[in-house]
DNA sequence: AGCGTGTTTCCCACATTGTGGGAACCTGGG
DNA sequence: CCCAGGTTCCCACAATGTGGGAAACACGCT
């Protein structure tokens, strides 16, 4: 045996809802199963969130645990895909490690990494979620926000993780403003110590941010002074790029 | 026999890798199931689509499928259930029928509309998609997009669809600042002859764009010259409350 | 009301299908 | 080269999912 036979029916039916919703008689007919069976399958995507009944009775569609499940890793997804190659370009450039993030709620989420040649180096923080206020990835996406999500950020308590974290509320806009102007930001030691980074923001299709691409690596060497600027530069460039990239492809 | 167990494994495994990618074992370890069962489960689920292997090797992570289904409802889904009886007060103050529209690439998607009581009135539009400058409901949401998206948008060939339809790029610009600083917008007969509608953007979570809500009616009532400016008033509130509904829980 | 069509839900005997133990097989490190 | 950690394959077993059909609903018609 290599394949389970009713996760690939139940896959199928739900295709068929995502096209269009129908109930249980109309999903037999078409996938040419018995109803039965479509209803027991129909059951069980409904018992996990796969699918809900639609209000008005009759007929189902799909549900909110498969929004749940691709929007957790969906902006990575293409993100990552067409990420690829400028984290690679960027780490010859910079010669530390580079990161891309999206946002997750109240959190930014790092999803992929690609370390430099350092034998020294930021460990991978793949997989990781973390506040926005307190990393360069986080700041330059919540910047981007309106101001009214990014007051009721900043109305919550913003946690600390260093002494150097800053956590006032005025001070934080202050620095989204500037990441506004520049277009990308520094943290240093803010998250944790002896690490410092660089970010710069990513927008897909809308014009939407959907995350930010950073460089970071240890403080004893990172950013060497005199390239500070070129190294925010060129992250900045990278992610230009890769907003390029993703610009345009909508879809609904 | 009630549900089906496989079904309910994969997707409980779809959950484990929606948190954070993995691989064989250590799914099985934290899903307290065989290796070969996860082992069977994940490569039907990598059949069909759901998950995908992460490129260097080892592990699995949520895949294109998913995006699929769930992106094919998904901004409809919540938006309808939001705003279906925020339409059906609209209906009652304007006495006209009522509809949500969300973008979907260049066109508007018409999702739901609520019909008026009258005898005479303008067809249901709901699963149709229709360039974004011929209706008010498109035109309200393209005022919100990026400059560059804007730009992108009238560098194509703008179709006509009735004599009065508005193609000139220029004339399309004024009326999206128009839009923007009216918080509404009218079109007159420009997408079908003898139709008139009113639009208002609605904003989700991020404060993004997730879509309109207009009310049209036959050209030869609506709008009452004497209530023109009132029902746009309206539209705009009831724009303004669906979007403040839908507008906090942010989620991952 | 009463009927009829088109649903959905329930039940149950059957054997197909999924299961899981374990062995073979890769792969990367030391 | 060997060892640990993971993945793939195999196979006997029966638990699990299957599907036919009947019972319970739900409407729309007359």
């Amino acid at each position: 045996m290599r394949t389970v036979q009713s996760i690939e029916r139940a896959f199928g039916l739900l295709e068929e809802l995502a096209g269009e919703p129908a109930g249980i008689t109309e999903l037999a007919r078409r996938s040419d199963l018995p109803t039965s069976t479509v209803a027991r399958l129909l059951g069980t995507l409904e018992g996990v969130g796969a699918i809900e009944r639609i209000a008005d009775g009759t007929g189902y569609r799909i549900g909110p645990t498969l929004v749940t499940l691709s929007s957790s890793v969906d902006p990575s997804q293409s993100l990552l895909a067409v990420a690829q190659p400028f984290m690679v370009e960027l780490v010859d450039l910079v010669a530390e490690a580079v990161g891309i993030s999206i946002p997750a709620g109240y959190d930014v989420h790092y999803v992929e990494q690609v370390d430099c040649a350092h034998p020294v180096q930021v460990r991978d923080w793949t997989g990781t979620s973390l506040p926005m206020h307190i990393v360069s990835a986080g700041l330059v996406v919540l910047a981007q926000w309106p101001e009214e999500a990014i007051e009721r950020y900043l109305g919550r308590r913003l946690e600390r993780y260093t002494p150097d974290t800053v956590i006032r509320p005025e001070a934080v806009r202050r620095r989204l403003e500037q990441a506004r102007s520049d277009g990308y930001i520094w943290t240093e030691e803010e998250f944790a110590e002896g690490i410092n980074s660089v970010a710069a923001p990513l927008f897909g299709s809308g014009g939407v941010v959907v995350g930010s691409i950073h460089a970071h690596g240890p403080s004893y060497r990172f950013p060497d002074d005199a390239m500070r600027d070129v190294i925010a530069e060129q992250v900045v460039a990278s992610a230009a790029a890769i907003s390029a990239a993703l610009g345009h492809g909508q879809e609904a």
